[in-house]
DNA sequence: CAATACATGTTGCAATTGCAACAAATTCGA
DNA sequence: TCGAATTTGTTGCAATTGCAACATGTATTG
């Protein structure tokens, strides 16, 4: 996986992306699954970019919940800059889910005109304002499951977004079974007892990893 | 309240202001509270910038729970095709809290490039980028508000947020205390009976809408 | 291949939350 | 300014959820 594949330079030719890299600083770095790609206990300006593999940012809070604050896939951006206040005193860090290459920068690069560089500005800020753009998709379908008041509520509303999303009534969980609850932020034996009355009354099925909406429930 | 003075035509000059605005087909319209501003009931492609007073995207679900998606205010964007799915027959619309002045134009002029008037498109998707930008940190405060297990925790997250945004322990809730309700997704009666609880138990001050934290609660 | 970690599945019980139905105070609008 | 609408405040009760503590099944890895 090569760092000018990163969708930041999509547009800009190849000895450009060599100079604005130096530039930027810019390094890549691997991972391995469940290593620890970034931590934001005590500030971190870099952005980073996916470039292959999964990983989650993750919070533990002071009782040890963990929740899933964000999934990160393939080209996606992640960074405090980007969110999250850091007005707590909780744990927050990006971990490793599937090997990952990352590319890392500072975000003052793309926020501040650089000098020497960039006439190719222009469209690195365009092509951030799409990884942007979509980064807020994802967050807004997140708020539109969470702002639901029941398990249910916000598992029907996670599974139809995923069903739109896949075009399918037949869709993949990106994650683990166990790692829907730290999704939507319950509890895990409490989710487990929702998803069964749920097939029990003919809502959904699910076969493994594979969930299947068989009744739009109320819409 | 002029449409110039959208900080979309941040750095671009009257004249090619008038020019681009002609190509944009924008319009600029006033709504007085509690008019809908925009309904997302059946596609709406029009992005609305807010220039002045306040609104709220309301969801009114099947069972007619009332939320509050997004609070806006002066220099915010909003529209469907910056967040929310679609894909639930859910009421989703953007209601008039303070008297408004609300610029609409088409999304698509700042995705695609416009092949006659855009010498200046490059400064209108910085000034785009930095309204996402804002949004998405918006967005993800909300994430972390919600992703609390309980009204304590939701509540606590948000007063920490609203503490270190308005630098102070004291500080103004944005909307009714009713309002609040909507904004972390809870029940009001059952978020009152845990306000009065946090009262009692000295962590938080309350004069109607300015909260005093005094006590970081287990942080 | 063994053993160790991880994921799934289940249950009782206590705590929290949502709901309904009020009363009172405050704000808004004609 | 008076009446209507909204907001605030309260409570009992039922439903939902979180927690703890299990058992079992499935991957991973040395």
């Amino acid at each position: 996986m090569d760092i000018y594949n990163c969708p930041l330079f999509f547009g800009i030719d190849h000895d450009d992306s060599v100079q604005m890299l130096s530039c930027f600083e810019s390094n890549v770095k691997s991972f391995a699954p469940r290593e620890t790609i970034c931590n934001y206990s005590q500030g971190n300006s870099k952005i980073g970019i996916l470039q292959s593999g999964s990983a989650n940012m993750i919070r533990i809070d002071h009782d040890g919940n963990r929740t899933i604050l964000e999934t990160l896939e393939k080209n996606n951006v992640f960074g405090e800059a980007l969110a999250f206040s850091g007005s707590s005193k909780d744990s927050i860090f990006v971990e490793c889910e599937k090997p990952c290459s990352v590319v890392f920068f500072d975000y003052s690069h793309i926020t501040k005109r650089c000098e020497n560089v960039c006439m190719h500005h222009t469209i690195l800020v365009q092509n951030m304002f799409r990884l942007i753009a979509e980064k807020l998709l994802v967050m807004s379908s997140r708020v539109e499951v969470l702002s639901h008041r029941t398990i249910r509520g916000k598992l029907m509303c996670y599974f139809n977004i995923s069903s739109v999303a896949q075009n399918s009534t037949s869709f993949q969980l990106p994650f683990s079974v166990s790692a829907l609850a730290d999704y939507i932020c319950t509890d895990r034996s409490a989710m487990m007892r929702e998803l069964k009355n749920m097939k029990t009354e003919g809502l959904i099925e699910m076969d493994k990893r594979t969930v299947t909406i068989k009744k739009l429930s109320q819409l």
